[in-house]
DNA sequence: TACTAATTAAGAATGATTACGATTTATAAT
DNA sequence: ATTATAAATCGTAATCATTCTTAATTAGTA
């Protein structure tokens, strides 16, 4: 999924398809790690120096609906980053500094007995792993 | 660890035991599953009912640092469980209607290859798996 | 029992996120 | 190209969870 491909889905899905929010795509685009709603703002406004909180957390939770931007939440601060282009699933180690990620091929899912779950009807699944990158390290 | 166990363990380093704190321990042994701040409050109150946000919060806080609770945040909340008993390290399927729990035995931790991880220095992992229990289900 | 440091209550402050009314803008039909 | 309209945005206020502050209370200990 590229920056263009990104709107199209916009477009498709009937959502307009503006400046602002082309750019804030690009930013997750260039960036490929974690950001939280904050840094995102900062970026955008060296484009949109008027742009407001609530343009960045609106497109970004719009994003995320739309597959644009995966989730996560770390310290109490929820962080985005653009999705992996490879289709396969998969994990991320994370710096909690910066937020930047390596990939994990393995999903622990494949490997629980179908029993497990027992009688949970099952959502969703988290699998992180959470570290310093060797920049951020002390 | 049970209660008493919980409450050594604060005396030991140094903590007061007061009423609020052995309650507050209770209420988390008792119910074997997720909580809110807001929950363990309520549950609190019915004991003492002048109890304050900042006690629960605070004292939730040094349960997590003590090992006497563990943490998760989930939909930009925290919610707490009193440490399973077992001792052995395990994840678990967490209810996000009721914050009910079921253990997952498996670790994918001990899947990893060793260079999975690359150059990030690691400090912690999380996994997950949501869904609803028995009686939550619609 | 009295002292000292930890704990607590009450409410204010903080920080992230969401909501709101007014204004602007992208889109599609003319 | 112009216009109508519905969506997007701005600026700001409100909300929600959590943390901080200060003064009063309490547990542990001498």
């Amino acid at each position: 999924m590229n920056v263009e491909q990104a709107m199209d889905t916009l477009k498709k899905e009937g959502y307009k398809t503006t400046g602002k929010r082309e750019q804030l795509v690009k930013i997750f685009a260039n960036e490929k790690r974690y950001l939280t709603a904050k840094e995102a703002l900062i970026k955008l406004q060296q484009t949109y120096p008027r742009v407001s909180f609530d343009t960045v957390y609106r497109n970004v939770s719009l994003f995320v609906d739309m597959n644009i931007l995966e989730e996560t939440e770390l310290d109490g601060e929820r962080w985005y980053r653009y999705r992996c282009a490879t289709s396969k699933h998969h994990h991320h180690v994370i710096c909690v500094e910066c937020g930047k990620t390596k990939q994990i091929e393995a999903c622990p899912m494949d490997m629980l007995s179908p029993q497990t779950n027992g009688e949970f009807q099952i959502i969703d699944h988290k699998f992180e792993i959470y570290g310093l990158c060797y920049v951020c390290q002390p």
